[in-house]
RNA sequence: GCCCCCAUCGUCUAGCGGCCUAGGACGUGGCCCUCUCAAGGCCAAGACGGGGGUUCGAGUCCCCCUGGGGGCACCA
C-alpha cells in the first residue's frame, strides 16, 4: 500500500513557519517512500475564513518547492479538497454514527453546560461533559437530531484504555473515563475538526498522520471515531512544536515581531514599506514564510533549516541538500523535545546557500530589490545589467540574502549618503582633503582603469607622499560611498569609473567644507 | 485545576550501558588575515536539572521530584 500523507491548513492568510515545518516532514516522509502528499483545506470554520486567505499559503509552498500531489488547483482522485465542499460526506458519516449508537444529539442547553463547567471549576474537578441524550436509543436519537437543530456529540465508550503507538512519541495512553463527549457536528450542521478530519482521512486513504504535537490530546478521540466508523487506524506521528527564539513557548506572530531588527527595518523601508506596515503586515512578520521570501532568503536555505529543526541526519551534517534529506529522512530521527527557532542560524545557512549560487542567478535575484528600491529602472539595459553583475561579484560573500544588496551596494546606483560619523572619522583629518585632491590628479591619469592598476597607483602615491595607505583608502571609501562598510575599495572605484569617482570626490569635498563651515 | 508530553552547551543537535576527561553546528569572546565590512583560519568559554535505584559500569534503563511545554470550545 502506498504511503499517503496530508497537511490540512486553515486558510488564514499566511503560511506559518511552524506549519511549514510540519508540512515539510510530511512531504519528506512521502517523497522518501514514494507516496502521495495531499493538501486539504480545513475551511469549515467559515467565520474565520476569507476566500483570498488561501493564496498566500499555496504561494508559500510553491516557493519552497513543497509541491502537493493532490489538492487545490491540482485536483486529484479524492476531490474536492476543501472541507467546506464535503459537507454531505460528514453528514452521512454523522448519521452512520447516530444509527450505530456512537453519537447522540446534545439535549443540554448552553446554560446547563456553562453551569456544569463552572461547578466543576469551583469544585476543582476536571470538567468532563457526558451529555444529556447519551442514553437515547439510536432510533430516538436519529429522530430527535432530524427534528431539532441540535449539536451532535460523540459517545465516548467508558472504562477503556486507549493506547497509541506513536511513530515519534512511542507509547501514549489515555483512560476514556477522563474524556468528555465531544461535539462533532454543530447545530447548524457543520462538522468540527476532530470529526471532519477523521472522515476525510478515511475517505482519502491517509496512511500516516504526521502533525504537530499540539494535536496529541485530540488523538484518542479521533482513534475512537475511526473505530466507530469501522475504519482502520492510520499510523500517527506527533512532531514537537516549534518554539520562539530563546524561549520554550510555541512560535507566535505577536512574539516574533521583536525579531525585526533595526537592519531589517532599514531594508524594508528601502523597499518602500512604512513603519506601520512593517509592524502590522502579516507578510512582514517573522513567523510567516512570506517574511523570509520578502527579504530574499533562498527557499532551499529555509527548507534545509526547517528540516534540521527537530530532525538530524547524523552528528555533523548541517547543510543537507534536498535530495539527501529525502533519501535519509525518517521519523525515528525526529527529536521528541520542542525545538526553538534560531534566526541567527537560519541567516548563516542562507549565506551558505547563497555562496553556492551561480553569479547569474544572484544577479537575477537581486534585480527586483534594486528595482523596488528605485535604484535601477526598467527596462534594464545591457550596460546596467553588466554593472549589477560587477556589483554582485564585488559584494561576494557579503551577500547572504538578496536584500543585502541594499546594504552593500546601494551607493553604486545613487549618490553617496554621507554618514556624519564616517566623515568625521575618515575625512576630517587635517590635510586629508589636500591629499585626496592630489590623488585625484593621479586618478586622472591611471590607465587602464581597473582594480589592479588602481591599487598599484595608490600604493606608489602613498610611498611618494609618505601617507599611510590605509588612511587614504578609508578616506576614498567614505568619499565615494558615504559609508565605512562595503566591497573592496579598488573594486568599487573600478565599477564606478573614472568620471564618477572624480565627481564623488568633489562631492565629498563640498560635504566636508560645508560641515566645517 | 485536570489530562498528556518533554528534559545534553544560550540555541539546533550527536549519544540508542563501557568508544564520553560528552562530539559537531549556529551564536559569543580572543588571535591571525586585512583598506572597512563580510568571508576564511586558529584558539577559548560553554551542557548531561536534582534525588533515588538497576548494573561490575548510566548522559544512556526504571522510579520520584523539579522545571518547561501542549491540550482541556458548537476553533483548528
Amino acid at each position: 500500500m502506498s504511503v499517503r500523507t496530508r497537511f490540512a491548513p486553515s486558510p488564514t492568510g499566511y503560511l506559518h513557519i511552524g506549519g511549514v515545518r510540519t508540512a515539510l516532514f510530511n512531504w519528506l516522509f512521502t517523497r522518501r517512500h514514494g507516496g502521495q502528499f495531499v493538501l486539504r483545506i480545513d475551511d469549515t470554520d467559515v467565520e474565520r475564513n476569507v476566500p483570498e486567505a488561501l493564496q498566500p499559503i499555496l504561494d508559500g509552498f510553491r516557493w519552497l518547492g513543497i509541491l502537493w500531489d493532490e489538492g487545490p488547483e491540482v485536483g486529484g482522485p479524492y476531490a474536492p479538497y476543501f472541507q467546506s465542499q464535503r459537507l454531505q460526506l460528514y453528514q452521512q458519516a454523522a448519521q452512520q454514527l447516530v444509527e450505530s449508537g456512537h453519537a447522540y444529539p446534545c439535549l443540554a442547553t448552553v446554560e446547563e453546560l456553562d453551569a456544569e463547567r463552572k461547578a466543576a471549576e469551583a469544585a476543582k474537578r476536571p470538567y468532563i461533559h457526558r451529555g444529556k441524550g447519551r442514553d437515547l436509543s439510536p432510533t430516538e436519537a436519529l429522530q430527535i437530531w432530524r427534528e431539532k437543530r441540535l449539536p451532535l456529540r460523540f459517545k465516548i465508550p467508558l472504562g477503556r484504555k486507549i493506547v497509541l503507538d506513536d511513530l515519534i512519541r512511542k507509547r501514549v495512553e489515555w483512560e476514556t473515563d477522563l474524556l468528555g463527549d465531544p461535539v462533532i457536528v454543530r447545530s447548524d450542521g457543520r462538522p468540527l475538526y476532530n470529526f471532519a478530519t477523521v472522515v476525510d482521512d478515511i475517505a482519502m486513504k491517509i496512511t500516516h498522520v504526521i502533525r504537530a504535537a499540539e494535536h496529541l490530546s485530540n488523538t484518542p478521540i479521533q482513534m475512537l471515531i475511526f473505530e466507530a466508523l469501522g475504519a482502520n487506524l492510520p499510523a500517527f506521528a506527533h512532531v514537537p512544536v516549534v518554539c520562539e527564539p530563546g524561549s520554550r513557548k510555541k512560535l507566535s506572530k505577536r512574539d516574533m515581531q521583536k525579531f525585526v531588527t533595526a537592519e531589517v527595518r532599514a531594508k524594508l523601508r528601502a523597499l518602500g514599506y512604512s513603519d506601520a506596515e512593517i509592524d502590522n503586515r502579516i507578510d512582514l512578520n517573522p513567523a510567516t514564510v512570506a517574511y523570509y521570501r520578502e527579504l530574499g532568503y533562498l527557499p532551499q536555505a529555509l527548507v534545509n533549516y526547517l528540516g534540521r529543526l527537530g530532525w538530524s541526519l547524523d552528528d555533523h551534517s548541517e547543510i543537507i541538500p534536498l535530495e539527501e534529506m529525502i533519501r535519509h529522512f525518517s521519523l525515528e530521527r525526529v527529536n521528541d523535545a520542542p525545538a526553538s527557532f534560531d534566526p541567527d542560524k537560519l541567516y548563516w545557512m542562507a549565506g551558505e546557500y547563497m555562496r553556492q549560487l551561480p553569479l547569474d542567478e544572484k544577479v537575477a535575484g537581486v534585480i527586483p530589490y534594486l528595482l523596488r528600491a528605485g535604484l535601477v529602472h526598467e527596462p534594464i539595459d545591457p550596460a546596467t545589467r553588466e554593472k549589477i553583475r560587477r556589483v554582485v561579484e564585488a559584494c561576494g560573500e557579503r551577500l547572504k540574502l538578496f536584500s543585502d544588496i541594499l546594504t552593500y551596494g546601494a551607493f553604486f546606483f545613487r549618490d553617496p549618503q554621507y554618514d556624519p560619523s564616517a566623515v568625521q572619522k575618515r575625512l576630517a583629518k587635517p590635510g586629508m582633503l589636500e591629499i585626496l585632491e592630489r590623488f585625484a590628479s593621479v586618478l586622472q591619469q591611471t590607465e587602464p582603469w581597473d582594480a589592479e592598476h588602481l591599487e598599484t597607483a595608490l600604493r606608489q602615491f602613498c610611498e611618494r607622499e609618505q601617507v599611510k595607505p590605509g588612511d587614504l583608502i578609508h578616506a576614498l571609501r567614505v568619499s565615494t560611498t558615504g559609508v565605512t562598510v562595503g566591497p573592496g575599495l579598488f573594486d568599487i572605484l573600478a565599477i564606478l569609473g573614472r568620471d564618477e569617482t572624480l565627481r564623488r570626490l568633489q562631492l565629498a569635498r563640498t560635504q566636508v567644507l560645508a560641515r566645517t563651515g
